[in-house]
DNA sequence: CGCACCTATTCAAATAATTGAGTATGTGAG
DNA sequence: CTCACATACTCAATTATTTGAATAGGTGCG
């Protein structure tokens, strides 16, 4: 149930198509709600049946037409009172790393160090990408200029958890590490 | 196909029914591969299908009879194996709450502040959970004496990884708040 | 020219997850 | 005595999610 607002609040951004939208997805809701396209196709269909999102045909020369979706009042009021509403569902982390980590112990712990260390990397990239994107909203501003002036706080205070999230995973990635490491010392 | 391994992994603490599962993996496993009763039902009976678990029937006199599971060596060998292998899904985050936050925009954030300050009031008794069952695990000694003792650390890294992630969520709504605080100032 | 990758979507099949109820019995609080 | 809650599961129905492929043209590299 919650997709179908996911893809509302990604509207909020302005009109879009199935295929733009599971591109920023991507960068922002989907690091809190991840989504396949195939998954916001359908979304984007049900939604336009309930009269939630408009939708138009754009044709294109060098490229496939596209269709382009809008929120309609009502989608605006319905995303409005789903927001005030308290989640029906608790925070879910899926993590297989942690799994393998719990698992660990019998087996190679420098096995287990080689795949904390791709994390790191994969985190460090998820961190710059998400900076990146601080900067591009910022935009040279100090964050206080920018809450005390932008007229969204959303997608911020979202980025900000992202930030945070993949910071406190790339600390205990380096706690890990050492703990490991005492495990079994070199040479 | 992780909550196999999700299993092996619980039942590497020693021979469990389902139900007894279903209520460890709620303070352990469940915070990184969460999964309801129905599920691990299901899983072992397909376990057991496979030989990577064993099951007894065990009868009792004043409550109904229970199955217990127990790792087969096929078992071991086959969590092992998963728990060398680079994992295939990236970790995957559901957070409802943040959907709304990313939609607050245009509604009253006031009513985003109280359903913040309710999480906030989760992730406390969370914590306190999470750090009470941490002591259990250090009996008093000092981390370095349990790391450098224990036989198994991965049950403590994955702890310390569900402590570092409620801490974080609680900077993080600490800091939402203030922002939502000075959007509107009281009175 | 061939190959890989981008745009832009749709379809179908298989697997996984959620929800709600049902079956039995026992314990403890008020 | 009743009600809620714990033990210990099982079944069925519906939704959701994942995976792979199909369609169809365009762009860029060597």
């Amino acid at each position: 149930m919650s997709l179908r607002y996911a893809v509302l609040a990604a509207l909020l951004e302005g009109e879009a198509s199935g295929y733009e939208l599971s591109k920023s997805f991507d960068v922002s809701l989907a690091n809190f709600w991840p989504a396949t396209p195939q998954q916001l196709y359908r979304e984007l269909e049900r939604l336009a049946g309930d009269g939630l999102v408009a939708s138009r045909v754009v044709r294109q020369e060098r490229r496939p037409d596209k269709r382009m979706f809008t929120l309609t009042e009502a989608g605006r009021a319905e995303l409005g009172a789903f927001a005030g509403r308290p989640p029906k569902r608790p925070t879910a982390v899926r993590d297989e790393l942690l799994i393998k980590v719990q698992a660990m112990d019998g087996g190679d712990p420098d096995v287990t160090r080689v795949l904390i260390e791709e994390r790191m990397d994969r985190v460090r990239g998820k961190l710059d990408r998400y900076r990146r994107l601080r900067d591009r909203l910022l935009d040279g501003r100090a964050e206080d200029e920018y809450l005390a002036t932008a007229e969204r706080v959303g997608p911020y205070l979202t980025l900000m958890a992202g930030i945070g999230f993949e910071e406190q995973n790339l600390r205990w990635c380096e706690r890990a590490l050492l703990v490991l490491a005492r495990r079994v010392p070199l040479g």
